[in-house]
Order: structure tokens, then C-alpha cells, then sequence
DNA sequence: AAGCGGATCGTCT
DNA sequence: GACGATCCGCTTG
């Protein structure tokens, strides 16, 4: 048995709204079991996305065969495929019934860099995992392999742990690439951490 | 340093 | 039939 890393997060920590999630979850542990080894990330960027409330939120238009798990019991992973090509990792959160969940938009490499590096097919450090779709690739997190997936199980393939580490300042921004609802401050991050993603969307300010 | 466009496809109108 | 919660490479200044 590998030495497990931090304590895995209950399910109770998702059941707040996304707004309150998202900046929880920043310092937190992305774990990634993958052919016996572990990749291993902590988390520097989150958003969070309301259900009905959001215009810019998959779950606005109503309950689908998509948005499902999204509506499901928080904790749960919701993947979707961005642009036909990149996968996104959100994790549900709010009581069954209500749609709300939080994107995991970057993290900081750990563990298993070299693995990540093969996914990515570069290895320069700040952009392994800085950007929805990079930290995907990079841990190999794709929407078969585990939309739906339990992240607070110790046996699924990927969870999320806390080692008690948490950021001194967090930084609150709006939201990257979307147009609907664009002014709202639901983007958290690390405050100054160079893996935080640059996005082409958004300036910081002077 | 910043801006553009192409890749690529599931989902909803 | 259009449009993304993106990324990358190429162009321009």
C-alpha cells in the first residue's frame, strides 16, 4: 500500500454554495492514482459556477442528460469537453437537487512531474497544470475515464486531500472566458503564484 | 508583448 | 447549424 498523502476531504465539505467551495478548496491536494503511481498538484485557481442562478453556467438551461451529475450529490467529479478537444475538471457541490460546482482551473506540479511532462509533451513547470484543460491532460483526466467519478472515496482514482496547508492571501477576479454574467468576482487564486494561468481574458489590474 | 485564428465535436436551438 | 468555462503557434508592433 502507497503512503497516503493529507486526509481526504468529506463529503460535507461540498455542500456549501460554489462561492464558498471554490476558495476552500484553494491549497488543497488534486491526487491522481495512475498505473500504480501518484500524481500529485495543489490547487492555486478555482471558479465557482451557480446552477439557475448563472447565466455562464452549464446547469442554467435546466437539468440535462449532460448537467446531470451536476444536480447529483456534491463531491462528485463533473468533466465536459471544451472546444472538442480539452477536458475540464469540476467538482460538485450544494445538497442533491441543487446544481453547483467549482472548476479546478490550476494547480502547482508536486509529485510526478515527469509523468506529467510525458502527457503534456513539454516540461517546463508553470505550464504543466496552469489552465482547465493543461491539468487535465497533464494528470490524465479525461470525461469517459471520470465524469461522475466520487473524489471524496479513497478508492476512486482521483480525490482531493488537505495536508492543512492554506494560502496567506487570496486573490478574487472575475471569471476567464466567459461572456454571460463576466463581472461577477467568483475567480479565486493563490495570491501571486506562478502557476496561477495567465488567460488571455483577463488583466490584472495596473 | 499582444492579438489573431485554427483545431475539433458534444450539446442545445 | 452555431457556439463554447481552451490551448497553441504564428503574426504584428
Amino acid at each position: 500500500m502507497s503512503v497516503e498523502i493529507g486526509q481526504l476531504l468529506p463529503r460535507e465539505a461540498y455542500l456549501s454554495a460554489p462561492d464558498q467551495v471554490a476558495p476552500m478548496l484553494l491549497g488543497k491536494l488534486l491526487v491522481r492514482r495512475l498505473r500504480g503511481q501518484m500524481l500529485l498538484g495543489r490547487i492555486v485557481e478555482t471558479e465557482a459556477y451557480f446552477g439557475i442562478n448563472d447565466p455562464a453556467a452549464h446547469a442554467f438551461s435546466g437539468r440535462t442528460a449532460r448537467t446531470e451529475v451536476l444536480y447529483g450529490p456534491p463531491g462528485h467529479a463533473y468533466v465536459y469537453t471544451i472546444y472538442g478537444m480539452h477536458a475540464c475538471l469540476n467538482v460538485s457541490c450544494e445538497p442533491e437537487g441543487l446544481a453547483g460546482c467549482v472548476l479546478i482551473r490550476a494547480l502547482e506540479p508536486v509529485e510526478g512531474l515527469a509523468e506529467m511532462a510525458m502527457h503534456r509533451g513539454l516540461h517546463e513547470p508553470t505550464l504543466l497544470t496552469s489552465g482547465p484543460g493543461r491539468l487535465c491532460q497533464a494528470l490524465g483526466i479525461t470525461r469517459a475515464g471520470f465524469n461522475g467519478v466520487d473524489l471524496t472515496s479513497a478508492d476512486s482514482e482521483v480525490q482531493i486531500r488537505g495536508d492543512g496547508w492554506a494560502p496567506a492571501e487570496i486573490a478574487i477576479t472575475p471569471r476567464i472566458g466567459v461572456n454571460k454574467a463576466a463581472e461577477r468576482m467568483l475567480r479565486f487564486t493563490v495570491a501571486g503564484h506562478a502557476c496561477v494561468s495567465k488567460g488571455r481574458y483577463w488583466k490584472p489590474p495596473l
